[in-house]
RNA sequence: GGACCGAUAGUAUAACGGAUAGUACAGCAGGCUUCGAACCUGUUAAUGGGGGUUCGAUUCCCUCUCGGUCCGCCA
C-alpha cells in the first residue's frame, strides 16, 4: 500500500506512510475487519517515535501499549508484527529490526529523498503546516511592554525576541495572529523621573533622549533613597503633585510628560526596527486608566468586587491567590485593574479568542489573579488567557535593574555586538562593498542576540554572556548562520558552473550522513508545531542546530561538486538547496535572516 | 511564615513514562596544496538526598536540601 487520503492530515508524510503500513499489518495478523479502538491510524502514528540512535532505524514502535490492547507479550507482538510488515511490501519499509519489545523500522533513504526534496523546493511542505486542520482561534500576543522613562536594556530584549518568534511560529501554523505592545506610560516611576529633572533643572541631549531618560530615572531612584525621614513627607507630596498635574492633561508638567513619553517611544521604535520586531497595535496604560475606574464601579455594584480596609478588590484567599487590590485607598486603580480593562478591550474590540501575555516570571501571581478575576467577571475568554512566563536575564554580577542602574543598555549592546563581530568581517573590507559588510554585520548581530535569547527554555534564567553567544563554534546563532552561508557558497559555485540539474537522481542520496540530513528536514514541520503548542521557540532552535550539524557532517563526507557521477552530483546540489531553504525558513521563524556569505 | 518555579559532567543545555541519559563549550588526541578548517573525527566526564506509583522514572506523587521569584495599597 502507498498513499491513502486518510492520512493526509498527518504532517509527517513518511511517518504517516509507515503508520499506515503498520496498521495494515496489524489488521492482517488479527484477521479482523475492524481494529480495536486505540489502534486507529492516528494512534499508531502517535506511537511511532525516533529511536535513540539514527543507526537503529528511522521509526520505533514500542509494542507495550498494543500488547496490552491485545493482551499478549510485547516481544511476541513485535516479532509477529515485524514479519507481517515485512511481508506487506510497502515501499516505505526497507527493513525491520526487533529489539525485544521495540520494533525498529528503516525507511529507504531513496523514498525519503524523492518525496521530501521536491516538496521542500516547491514550497508545498511549508504549506502543509499552514493548512492544518482543527480550530484556529484568533490569537493576540502581547509582548515587550516597556515602561517609558526607564532604560531599555538587554533583559527587555529577551521579551522582544521571545514574543516576536512566538508570533512568527503561530503564523506558520496557520493562526490569525495580532501582535501588540502595551507601554507603561503612567505611574510612580514617571513622577520620579520628571521630579528629578525638574528639581535639578536637567537638560536633555540632542540625541538618544530615551536613554537619557533612563539615566534620569536611575538618578531619581538614588536621590529618593537618600532622602531623610524628615523630608519624606515633603518629597512624597511633590511626587503626588506631579502625578496630579499629568492627570489634569494641561500645563507645563503635562507637556513635559507628553514630550518625554514620545522620546521613549521613539527609542523603542528604533530598537524594534533594529531587531526586526513589529506590532500591529500599541496599547498604553494611560489610555485604559479611566476605563479601569469604570470597571471598578461596575463590578463593585454587581457585587463581584468588595470594599476592604478602605480599598476595593477581590478576595481570592480561598484559592491561595490572596487579595487583589483594584482601587487603592487614594482612589487610584492599580496595574491589575488596568490589565482587566485592557483584556476587556482585547475581547470586545478585537474579538480575541486566545490572549498570550509574554511577561517575566515575577508576574506569575499577578496573572493568575488577573485571569481568575476576569473569570469571576464572567469573561469566557479568561480560560484561553495564557501567561508565557520567562526567567530573568542576569548579568555576570547578578540581576540587572534600572533602579540600581547596573544594566547593559540597548545602545551598549549594539556597540558590543558590532565590536565582537567585526573581528570576523573586517577581513572582507575592500573585498566586499561597505554596504554588504554593514548588512552582514547587522544580520549577524541580530541573529546572535536573538538565538542567544531564545535557545534555552523560557522558564530558565539565562546569564548574558555575549562572548559565548557570538562564538562561531557551539550552539550559537553564528554557527547556524555560517552553516547556511557555507552551503550557499557551494550552491553559487554549482550555478556558476552552469550545471543542469535535470539529470538528478534523488534515489542516489543513500549515505548515512545524507539520510540523517533528510530526517532532520523531514521533521522540521512537526518541530514547528511542537514549538507552537508548547510556546517554546527553543524547541525549534535545538532542531535547527542539529540539522546544521548533520549537514556539516554530510558535506565533510559527501563531496557535492566533486561527486563521482553527474546524477549524484545534481542530487546533492538539490539536497543542499533543500537544506538551505529549510534552514532559512526555520531561522525566519526566529526572526533571524542569515547573510548569503560571511 | 505562605505560594509558585528551578536543580542533569567543570560550564551550558536535551530527553510524549521507554532502549546504553543526547548535544555543545572548555579539556585531551587527531584531520587542511579545503566544493568555505568559522569545519570534521575520536575521547574524559552528569540525573541534589530519601521514599512511593509503574513491567519500566531525569520525567508522575510525597518529603528533605539548596537556589530564585512573589505574597493588600509600586508597575
Amino acid at each position: 500500500m502507498t498513499y491513502s487520503p486518510a492520512i493526509d492530515h498527518l504532517h509527517d508524510h513518511s511517518k504517516a506512510q509507515v503508520a499506515a503500513a503498520v496498521q495494515h499489518a496489524l489488521s492482517g495478523i488479527l484477521s479482523l475487519a475492524e481494529l480495536p479502538s486505540g489502534l486507529e491510524i492516528d494512534k499508531i502514528y502517535g506511537m511511532l517515535e525516533r529511536p535513540p540512535e539514527a543507526a537503529m532505524g528511522d521509526y520505533a514502535l514500542p509494542c507495550f501499549r498494543i500488547a496490552k490492547e491485545l493482551k499478549r507479550k510485547p516481544q511476541d507482538v513485535a516479532d509477529e508484527l515485524s514479519k507481517a510488515l515485512t511481508a506487506g511490501g510497502s515501499p516505505w519499509i526497507e527493513k525491520i529490526d526487533t529489539a525485544g519489545p521495540f520494533m525498529n523500522i528503516h525507511v529507504p533513504a531513496s523514498a525519503l529523498a524523492q518525496n521530501l526534496v521536491p516538496a521542500i523546493l516547491d514550497g508545498s511542505l511549508i504549506e502543509r503546516n499552514k493548512r492544518a486542520t482543527g480550530p484556529r482561534p484568533k490569537v493576540m500576543i502581547e509582548y515587550s511592554q516597556p515602561n517609558t522613562h526607564k532604560s531599555f536594556h538587554v533583559g527587555h530584549m529577551r521579551n522582544v525576541v521571545l514574543g516576536d518568534s512566538l508570533g512568527r511560529i503561530y503564523k506558520a501554523c496557520g493562526y490569525p495572529v495580532m501582535m501588540v505592545n502595551y507601554i507603561g506610560d503612567e505611574g510612580a516611576h514617571i513622577a520620579k523621573c520628571l521630579w528629578y529633572i525638574l528639581k535639578n533643572n536637567q537638560k536633555a541631549p540632542d540625541t538618544q533622549m530615551g536613554e537619557w531618560l533612563g539615566r534620569m530615572y536611575s538618578s531619581a531612584s538614588a536621590a529618593l533613597d537618600a532622602v531623610t525621614d524628615d523630608d519624606k513627607i515633603k518629597v512624597n507630596e511633590e511626587l503626588s503633585q506631579i502625578l496630579r498635574e499629568i492627570e489634569s492633561k494641561q500645563g507645563p508638567t503635562f507637556d513635559l510628560w507628553k514630550k518625554t513619553r514620545q522620546w521613549s517611544i521613539n527609542e523603542f521604535n528604533e530598537i524594534y526596527a533594529w531587531s526586526g520586531a513589529h506590532f500591529d497595535h500599541w496599547f498604553s496604560e494611560s489610555e485604559v486608566s479611566e476605563e479601569s475606574q469604570e470597571i471598578v464601579d461596575e463590578y463593585l455594584e454587581k457585587g463581584v468586587f468588595v470594599n476592604s480596609e478602605g480599598a476595593v478588590g477581590l478576595d481570592l484567599k480561598d484559592e491561595k491567590l490572596g487579595f487583589v487590590i483594584l482601587r487603592k485607598r487614594d482612589g487610584n486603580t492599580t496595574y491589575a485593574t488596568k490589565d482587566l480593562a485592557l483584556a476587556r478591550r482585547k475581547f470586545s474590540q478585537f474579538n480575541i479568542e486566545k490572549a498570550i501575555y509574554v511577561v517575566a516570571s515575577e508576574q506569575n501571581l499577578h496573572f493568575k489573579q488577573v485571569f481568575r478575576t476576569l473569570d469571576k467577571m464572567g469573561f469566557p475568554q479568561a480560560k484561553s488567557c495564557y501567561h508565557l512566563s520567562y526567567g530573568m536575564v542576569v548579568g555576570p554580577d547578578g540581576k540587572m535593574s534600572s533602579r540600581a542602574g547596573n544594566i547593559i543598555t540597548f545602545n551598549e549592546l549594539r556597540e558590543r555586538l558590532d565590536l565582537e563581530l567585526a573581528k570576523y568581517l573586517d577581513k572582507y573590507r575592500g573585498d566586499w562593498s561597505d554596504a554588504e559588510i554593514k548588512d552582514a554585520t547587522h544580520k549577524l548581530a541580530t541573529g546572535t542576540i536573538r538565538y542567544g535569547m531564545v535557545c534555552s527554555d523560557p522558564v530558565k534564567d539565562i546569564v548574558f554572556h555575549l562572548k559565548d553567544w557570538a562564538d562561531f563554534e557551539g550552539n550559537t546563532g553564528p554557527y547556524l548562520m555560517y552553516a547556511y552561508a557555507r552551503t550557499r557558497s557551494i550552491l553559487r559555485k554549482a550555478k556558476d558552473s552552469g550545471l543542469s540539474l535535470k539529470d538528478a537522481n534523488l534515489a542516489l542520496l543513500s549515505s548515512p550522513e545524507e539520510k540523517d540530513v533528510l530526517r532532520y528536514l523531514n521533521d522540521l514541520n512537526n518541530v514547528i508545531i511542537q514549538a507552537c503548542e508548547s510556546n517554546k521557540p527553543s524547541v525549534l532552535c535545538h532542531h535547527l542546530f542539529n540539522m546544521c550539524k548533520a549537514n556539516n557532517r554530510s558535506l565533510a563526507a559527501n563531496p557535492v561538486l566533486k561527486a563521482e557521477t553527474a546524477p549524484l552530483r545534481s542530487a546533492r546540489v538539490l539536497l543542499a538547496e533543500a537544506f538551505t531553504e529549510s534552514l532559512k525558513y526555520g531561522l525566519s521563524l526566529l526572526g533571524i535572516e542569515p547573510p548569503e556569505r560571511m
